[in-house]
DNA sequence: GTGTATTTGTTCGTATGTATT
DNA sequence: TAATACATACGAACAAATACA
């Protein structure tokens, strides 16, 4: 029996169970019953299901269903992406640009249709920002990818908010281990500002204008990062 | 020596030699030996690499760095989407609106800026796309991605491109395989013709609703597929 | 805290299938 | 056809982590 089956036949048993995220799989034991395989090749099968996010296996516990996240997605964006750039192709910028494309047309759609709860949460987010700035920039970024996650949870999609997500993480992964250098927290917090008020306004020209800004500033920075050689691995833990 | 870490350091191998696609990995005896790992431990990171993209393994030839596309990309969201959709969640929908919402989006910023050769094209695949409508419709699917995938050639961006793709793969795969009703041939010949026309006028409005208005067919569609069971397991190969 | 059972992690040895020469 | 190199698969054993009595 080929992985490649046995990987077919593992998600199937799942979609026939109907097993939820975090339901308990069969033990190996029980897998190799029920597959008619050795448990090496069970357990390959299984390794390559983990990488996809289809399952999670506990060391000494079990195997269950994974979350479905788009953790695999970040992987192999950030791995092509750092691949790429080392072999002189401008993939982070790509990378880049995608993310503008997509968001200024997001932004467009959201321009004065957002909820006054998500508005205040955003305006928060714009304050804690500041504070960060002023305090040398610590923990920005996360306050930056919370922005983002927020702006667009006003889509009411959630896949659309992973998959958003899954961009920005990508970017930020990538452009933090190639050594990048990190942007203007004054500059940063302003636009963000101007992000919310253009949304709030209801003025979806001047959302993509505030949208195209912020990108526009942070592809200055991707621009000059050059061929920049980094001293660890691109990525160290999921 | 973790399976975890040994992704890590292949991939690490992988960056450092600037291995390009295609170019051949060391063999399981020499990353056992470079790794210091037994050749279960090896083979079991090499297959989560491989349900990334990011190696290929040809049996009994050797193992490949991989051409990093989006195919994993595609099968986890597929997976989640299946998987969700027998959980009684709209994820089918989801997976449309996302597909809906960034095109749109894509459209408006490709209104009149798609070069001449493109267009003449998308005019080619539309009639193209009516020869297979008045013939029944057979290969009517593959010429719909084509159409896709030529319009947002005209932002110049591969991995936008690539993803693009990967979204419409997996909606399709989806949809088949969950045994949704297919859209009738003649409307959506119009539908696409609707769009070439738009873009080509360089108003972006009428893009967006000519691209809207393709959406809302195939959401009505999905909508009336239900809870049905397939007879098959949800995809077969990839 | 200890001990035991269960489950996954790792290793070795061996045999088989596949492609190149 | 034969030889070689490689990935694939299987089985058995031990190690490590976890849960529970």
């Amino acid at each position: 029996m080929s992985a490649r089956d046995l990987q077919e036949r593992i998600k199937k048993l799942i979609i026939d169970r109907r097993l939820p995220s975090g339901a308990p799989l069969p033990t190996e034991p029980e897998l190799m019953a029920h597959l008619g395989a050795s448990r090496n090749s069970v357990r390959e099968a299984l390794k390559g299901l983990q990488a996809m996010g289809i399952v999670e296996i506990r060391h000494g516990f079990g195997t269950y269903v994974g979350t479905m996240s788009l953790a695999p997605m970040i992987e192999g964006l950030a791995f092509r992406t750092v691949a790429g750039h080392y072999r002189g192709e401008d993939t982070l910028l790509q990378l880049l640009q995608l993310r503008e494309a997509v968001e200024t047309g997001l932004v467009s759609r959201l321009a004065g249709r957002v909820a006054d709860a998500d508005l205040v949460e955003l305006d928060a987010l714009v304050d804690r920002m500041e504070e960060q700035a002023a305090q040398g920039g610590d923990g920005i970024a996360e306050t930056d990818r919370a922005f983002h996650a927020t702006l667009y949870r006003g889509l009411d999609n959630a896949l659309l908010g992973e998959v958003m997500e899954a961009f920005w993480d990508a970017f930020h992964r990538v452009h933090t281990d190639l050594g990048g250098t990190p942007q203007d927290p004054l500059v940063t917090c302003r636009q963000h500002r101007e992000i919310v008020d253009a949304v709030r306004s209801g003025d979806a020209i001047r959302a993509e204008g505030a949208i195209s800004e912020h990108f526009g500033n942070i592809r200055a920075r991707v621009s000059t990062t050059g061929t920049q050689h980094p001293h660890r691995c691109h990525n160290e833990r999921v």
